[in-house]
DNA sequence: CGCAAGGTACGATAAATTTCGTACCTTAGG
DNA sequence: CCTAAGGTACGAAATTTATCGTACCTTGCG
């Protein structure tokens, strides 16, 4: 068995402006993407962000992100971890997640 | 009689960034303030605008951009005209537009 | 093994968004 | 004055999005 169970993500090239604005204009997601970027790198586990919603709902705010072509996800089974795409968003909108993370939480 | 109908219109700190990326992730919206960004400054009429559906549909499209504080509307009765809020966007949130209008239509 | 923790998939419901038709309003211009 | 052009407001239908419960799956660990 694998170690890790494929997601899809979109290719950089097929990344569209409209799903990734449409994904940072919702309050938890933008934070998620905030933390991400202050993690500078790191894999955060999807448990340990501060998001008050049921376990089905979570899930659906991580695949907005990650269809969006946000954030980077790797199943481990239990667990997923997530890193935000910023080299891959940086080439295809240059300065958009630079005035998101400056905007901060709001 | 007044010459324009007041129109409302968010303070800048009251400008929501959620309402913003909503707004912007609407591709016909999208058109809308590239366009004007494009123009300098110079008021835009609604009806100039390439977008191939129904009147009330427009108008929608119009007001979320001004309620958005994307926009400035002015009413003459017949027609109105739009400018984009670019210092106020941009004091609100640095950068942003910029990097909308570096994107281009897509 | 057996259970808890982390997460998904499915299905449902509720809410928001998009789109439009219709009736109506306002100004410009003949 | 009368009409055309540009737009609104209202109400309705269609679509999308957000939220959740429930059942289920996988890995880590005692």
């Amino acid at each position: 068995m694998p170690e890790t169970t494929p997601l899809w993500h979109p290719e950089v090239s097929e990344i569209s402006l409209d799903k990734v604005l449409a994904a940072l204009s919702d309050p938890y997601r933008r934070r998620v993407v905030l933390d991400l970027a202050a993690s500078e790198g790191t894999p955060l586990r999807c448990a340990g962000f501060p998001i008050p919603l049921a376990k089905a709902t979570r899930t659906h705010h991580f695949r907005v992100l990650r269809e969006a072509g946000l954030i980077h996800q790797v199943d481990h089974g239990n667990g997923r971890t997530n890193t935000l795409r910023r080299d891959d968003m940086d080439r295809r909108f240059p300065g958009l997640l630079a005035a998101i993370v400056a905007a901060g939480p709001e």
